[in-house]
DNA sequence: CCCATATCGTTCGTGTACGTACGATGACAC
DNA sequence: GTGTCATCGTACGTACACGAACGATATGGG
């Protein structure tokens, strides 16, 4: 059937697919939205959060130990939603830089206890002085009660 | 002496520190609600939609191959939101695979035109009869409505 | 006590995602 | 023509993100 399709370079082909009443197009897919949102969002961050170097995972990281206090490295991920391989590699980095600390837990030797230093405590209370606008950043393009709306439909797809 | 605080060590720090009226938390913000919303999406799509060695970002890629013809690999980044440093690297996995060729544009010597190869094609027609039904779990927590209202307000803010 | 099982952190491999820089090419001035 | 500038594809480095496998350590049952 399409053996003698014309070359119509950059139009889309005509909707022959079978679906009855909505055609099923990747851009209103809710996977494909949640990439590009996430992509515009992330852009957002790094450019208004005050730090070019500190990413959005490691943003959430060291305002959760800002938060908590000393935390393990395995509970640290399962609060701010990452893989504990992904955790090790942020982990790393925050230590590399001096902004996270380590000790073995004196209560169990499999753990590692987490904290942030004093130059990371200033810094994170810095960044976290910035985080309100990020969001409103992200979030301009709608109005007060659409922002509510997605942050309500979006936790609970989570 | 029952006041001790041995067990205290996975709850938040009292408020010491917090605004007064609205207390940022990080799991209300939207650039992290997108995050964990996109990790679960991702998720699903690679467990439901028929071959787990295809990504989303491939399958986006191919689903606008089929949908376009051949495509030049810049316009095709373009059209599937994603950096062309990041498109070099799609595409050239989906060629190693044999399910994309290329060949150079007769009109315009930077360009690379791409199209998927006969086993590309019967690919993503196989993969996108599961779409629906990918995308249809991932939303599953919602009303048919809620899930039009997210579609709606994400696209808004891409 | 001993073993099976579970948890914790690490390492490896694959795949996005973007910034930066680079060479080749094309378009358009002059 | 000859520059100048933009565009296209490529290459490299950094940072997520997850699955799989591994060793060390806990924990519970017998």
């Amino acid at each position: 059937m399409r053996s003698n399709v014309a070359k119509k370079q950059h139009e889309p082909k005509a909707a022959s697919s079978s679906a009855a009443s909505r055609p099923y197009r990747i851009e209103d897919q809710i996977g494909y939205l949640l990439r590009r949102a996430h992509q515009r969002a992330s852009a957002i961050f790094q450019g208004s959060i005050g730090d070019p170097n500190i990413t959005p995972t490691q943003y959430s990281s060291m305002a959760k130990l800002d938060e908590y206090g000393e935390l393990s490295q395995n509970l640290l991920g399962r609060l701010v939603g990452m893989d504990k391989a992904t955790m090790q590699g942020v982990v790393r980095r925050l230590k590399e830089r001096g902004l996270v600390d380590s000790r073995p837990d004196p209560g169990d030797a499999r753990r590692t206890l987490l904290s942030l230093t004093t130059e990371g405590k200033k810094l994170v209370n810095r960044l976290l002085l910035n985080g309100p606008a990020v969001s409103r950043e992200t979030l301009k393009p709608l109005t007060p009660q659409e922002q509510k709306q997605l942050l309500d439909l979006l936790s609970r797809i989570i």
